[in-house]
DNA sequence: CCTACCGATCGGTAGG
DNA sequence: CCTACCGATCGGTAGG
């Protein structure tokens, strides 16, 4: 009955280690010490630390894809599609940065391993956004010289890094008297929108 | 006469390995190897491997404070400033995109630790380049709503995480008949001239 | 800068 | 899911 929870507990240890750590830097013991189990109990679960690698990974690419559906229809019932799909990105981020950081790890440890994932978890709605982008572009409401796939890549690459490395260059930021976190992210939604529209100078 | 270079090529083979798997992913035995010495060679020029951490990080860092004033004024030339500056950055990273590999790990191996010597490092400039920016507010040549710290910020960490993960997600850009890398940087320097600039829909 | 070596910790196994 | 344990490798030391 509570079986299952074990795993989700090792699952959920264990992703925050190795978005703080790294995979090399956290060993099985801290895992098993967090969870208050014993070292050899998360080879019951997970039969190689490789394979509790693979599970952590896939649990967060799991949540992408079930949880950006429901964000994208809750964010993109406004004026302007393509801020809500990027509040959605921001959303799945900012529920937890450790996903950020925990992505961003694993693309710099295994490049090309994750290539073929990403292929799998990112490729099928690109072509859905990028689809938009082109229709904006020939109503002329999008810039003309933008790079659809490119522009999306960037933009994803800005959230991911500014929600993994943000809070570490957030000093460069000193005169801010409001939440720094929320000024990043207004600035964030700012580069989106001027670099897409071409009437962004007067966006309402 | 050549002792000098030992530590040089110790330095070179770990900024290599520390950029590609992570300083818990890397053993002085690696890198003792990469060079062809014993193991112990590597504590008589760095008493730990700490000290050989910060050693690759500061030279590093130093690398980014001699090259970049050479960068940018070979690149400030042209008309455009900023666009000038962003290329000294970019080809910064372009030269040796380890670069941006071992700051992405250190920033999120070491959030607090990197927090200082990026204050230390980024805010000299830092503080040039956001009076440009809010004298071409002054102007009305550079978009009045732009938050110049956050921008620059985010310009930053584009170019950093382009060369860090870029070409894992180049996947995502399939249809791409020129140059990868050339392809994305050109949008790059896009979204950096159409987030900036009040008239960059008509840039040249 | 090398050989020889050390205690600690690593991921993982045996057996229950 | 635990106790007991193992070979391998870790960073680092001794001594030259």
């Amino acid at each position: 009955m509570n079986a299952p929870d074990m795993r989700t507990q090792l699952l959920t240890a264990a992703t925050r280690r190795f978005a703080r750590q790294g995979y090399a830097g956290t060993s099985l013991q801290a895992i098993a010490d967090d969870v208050g189990v014993a070292k050899p109990s998360i080879v019951y679960w997970f039969p190689t630390k490789a394979a509790l690698r693979e599970a952590v990974l896939d649990s967060t690419l799991d949540r992408w894809q079930k949880e950006l559906p429901a964000l994208l229809t809750a964010a993109t019932t406004g004026p302007d599609r393509f801020t809500g799909g990027l509040a959605a990105v921001v959303s799945f981020f900012q529920e937890d940065p450790d996903r950020a950081r925990l992505l961003t790890r694993e693309c710099l440890d295994r490049p090309e391993a994750m290539r073929e994932r990403l292929r799998a978890h990112l490729n099928p709605w690109m072509g859905v956004v990028t689809t938009f982008i082109r229709m904006g572009q020939a109503e002329g409401r999008v810039r003309p010289d933008l790079d659809p796939e490119a522009w999306v890549l960037h933009l994803v690459l800005l959230v991911l890094s500014s929600f993994a490395l943000g809070p570490v260059a957030e000093v460069t930021l000193p005169p801010g008297k409001q939440d720094l976190e929320q000024r990043r992210l207004a600035e964030l939604l700012r580069v989106a929108r001027a670099s897409l529209y071409l009437d962004a100078g007067t966006p309402r």
